[in-house]
DNA sequence: TAAATTTACGTAAACGTTTACGTAAATAAC
DNA sequence: GTTATTTACGTAAACGTTTACGTAAATTTA
């Protein structure tokens, strides 16, 4: 049972458009009027509909965020960040999984525009060409997060993930470690898989440290279990390795995890560094020290972003966000 | 830039209501008008407005969830399994953190009624009263997840908590143990404190095994740090202890670490056996034994009991989903 | 006091869709 | 061939809200 803005109207001796302006604070009303008509509302328990308030100022007040297939606490993170800032600024946020399936993203994509949200975030997957089209087709602002798009200019979030890398590398080299493996995600990962590559080797070089093949170690994901083969790859191909870098927290506890299995103590006998500062990494054994993206953040200031479009129907600049070595127990020193 | 039914309508040289009789196959119309208006409405990249239709037929196919603050994957496994149902359904999810705040919860509540939402899943919080009340007068479905409510005729979707602790105790047992302590979590708390106690309690009863306040400590919640001071203050006030059941995953690792700190080795001087069956269980060092709630699939039977209610107008029973063993590392036989 | 301006309303139309009902044309039944 | 039924439309109203604009009354200004 519920009562509409006429009920209000009728029951209060007014139109509904003093209603209206009442409820909007839009000025033309006595405040006579405005003590009587807030005791009708109170007295019915009206609720604005916001579905017809949507269609009529073209403004839902709800935006779509997109996520492939990622670690719990990662998705957590982002959507914590994403949420709050939604929220703060008065709007809903409808959560997608599209499982990194491209005909179920085409489909939540549609799905999204018939809802007619106010703006997309898409998360931590390739933007491709389909879904370019199709988002820019309708005008419907979208902002990249943990993910970047070198073909179309559309505004992102994200930390350097060579800068990162390159950091964790240097960690470990500041360390007194010259015998540096790496546990790879993707190597056909534009985005999270090669840069993370790229910062690892150069930071190597930088220091003319010895590189060659040995050194890294090749996954399909990002995954505990790609942790786990990619720590017992590495100690096979690179015996004397002394520490490592893992391209994903989720992978450096697999690597852990592994090197547990085979007897391996970490960080005595190999130090391990993790890359994302997943809330797990404090919690593993040894706590892990990690390369962390402000995962929270960067979700707040991709909804942010994306309000701001909303706002002054203007592009806003891309934000690279800073990464920071988080350490923890996992890394020793070597003499 | 974006079409309505009239660009369509007016472009096929039919009516709008024609238009709309093909798109939700009504019948009454012909298949050369057919053919015309699906060319059109390709042409123009047409995408009816699921607001408009939301206002005349009364149902927005999305629904709320509300999530306190919980464990990230306890979060990410419910949310999975909702999602799912609800993209099956054809609705979408509007996810809403209430942070365990009574205030921000009713504001949740006030929106998702504004927004009209088909209906919600208030999760692992206990309902008030003015929850309760406020919801009610709207008429609006409502689901309980992973909790349930003693006063108000709420359907719910859980585990029994009691039974599911009793089992994990009794798992130590079965193991050879007799000296078991218990990392509770609030025992405040009705839902998910006191039932795993009771659990506990009676199993150890059951098998005319001593109990006394110094087998069960006390925690404010269920986190991993609850874990850390848990397991010190047990090996403390138990000092023969050899087997712990934590009332979380999250405290059962936090045990863990606790235990490595302490230099306590599990399983083979303590097991520890935890609550949830998280995906960081399979990745704690050892890996984590745990008596498992089937989160996702929780998740999915909430919505679809939601989903239940708006196709039948009937209110589904509760349901009890079954708990189960997970036999990892972290237990050890004693002899 | 008269004219100008502001305040406090109400009416009508809009938003984009669905659907009940009327009617003409086509088809089926007798 | 005539009558009954079905098909294929179009019109108008509905959904619940916002807002432009008109108008009467109140207030301010000269």
């Amino acid at each position: 049972m519920s009562y509409t803005i006429k009920d209000v109207a009728k029951k209060a001796n007014v139109s509904i458009a003093t209603v209206s302006r009442i409820l909007n604070g839009q000025g033309g009303y006595s405040e006579k009027t405005k003590f009587k008509v807030l005791r009708v509302i109170e007295e019915l328990g009206y609720q604005p509909n916001a579905v017809a308030r949507g269609l009529i100022n073209k403004r839902t007040h709800t935006i779509g965020v997109l996520f492939p297939k990622l670690s719990s606490s990662l998705v957590t993170d982002l959507l914590d960040g994403i949420e709050k800032a939604a929220n703060d600024n008065g709007s809903s946020v409808i959560v997608c999984h599209t499982e990194s399936n491209g005909e179920k993203t085409m489909k939540y994509l549609q799905l999204l525009i018939e809802k007619r949200v106010d703006g997309i975030i898409f998360a931590s997957e390739i933007l491709k060409e389909e879904y370019y089209r199709f988002v820019t087709k309708t005008s419907m602002p979208m902002i990249l997060l943990s993910t970047e798009s070198y073909a179309y200019p559309v505004p992102f979030v994200k930390v350097n993930d060579f800068h990162a890398a390159y950091a964790a590398a240097k960690h470990l080299i500041d360390k007194g470690h010259t015998r540096i493996g790496m546990i790879s995600g993707n190597k056909d990962d534009i985005i999270a898989g090669i840069p993370r590559i790229e910062g690892f080797q150069k930071a190597l070089s930088d220091c003319n440290i010895h590189l060659d093949s040995k050194n890294i170690v090749f996954s399909r994901g990002f995954t505990f279990s790609d942790g786990v083969e990619g720590l017992k790859s590495l100690v096979r191909q690179f015996p004397d390795v002394t520490a490592i870098f893992a391209a994903s927290d989720e992978m450096a506890i697999g690597a852990l995890s592994a090197a547990y299995q085979m007897g391996i103590r970490v960080p005595d006998e190999i130090s391990v560094i993790g890359y994302d500062n997943l809330n797990l990494a404090e919690m593993s054994i040894p706590p892990l020290t990690t390369v962390g993206q402000p995962l929270a953040k960067m979700g707040e200031a991709a909804a942010e972003m994306l309000f701001s479009i909303l706002e002054t129907g203007e592009t806003p600049e891309s934000r690279i966000m800073p990464h920071k070595i988080i350490e923890r127990m996992s890394v020793k020193e070597r003499k």
